[in-house]
DNA sequence: ATGCTGACCAGGC
DNA sequence: TGCCTGGCCAGCA
């Protein structure tokens, strides 16, 4: 099995995500950053959306960089990843955003 | 090959 | 706060 650069990338972007820790969230941005990928922002979200619907990872703790959810609001995927963020703790704003300051993710 | 489209972002106004 | 712009880069027509 030989590893294309591709599956490295991805690899590393998957593994950043699943070190997220509860209650915390992180931008795509941040994600990329971490990933060793900085300024790739889109791929990370490229990646998030070729996961399979049962996936365990914890593709809810990922938001833009406005602390908002990147789906159009009332989206079945926003109300499941705002739905599952509560659950952990994270708090919404009447405009629906996060405070990054508060609950972003600090590696 | 070329152009368009994104689960994006920082900077400028 | 929000809108626009240029930058990013992989997939697809």
């Amino acid at each position: 099995m030989r590893a294309r650069p591709d599956d490295d990338r991805r690899q590393r972007i998957l593994a950043t995500v699943d070190s997220i820790p509860r209650g915390a969230v992180a931008s795509y941005g941040q994600v990329a950053r971490e990933a060793l990928l900085p300024g790739r922002a889109r791929l990370v979200g490229r990646v998030l959306a070729e996961l399979p619907a049962g996936s365990r990872l914890a593709w809810h703790r990922v938001l833009n960089a406005a602390g908002k959810c990147s789906f159009p609001p009332g989206s079945p995927h926003a109300v499941e990843q705002r739905r599952r963020l509560e659950r952990e703790g994270v708090e919404f704003s009447g405009t629906g955003r996060v405070d990054l300051a508060r609950f972003g993710w600090c590696p």
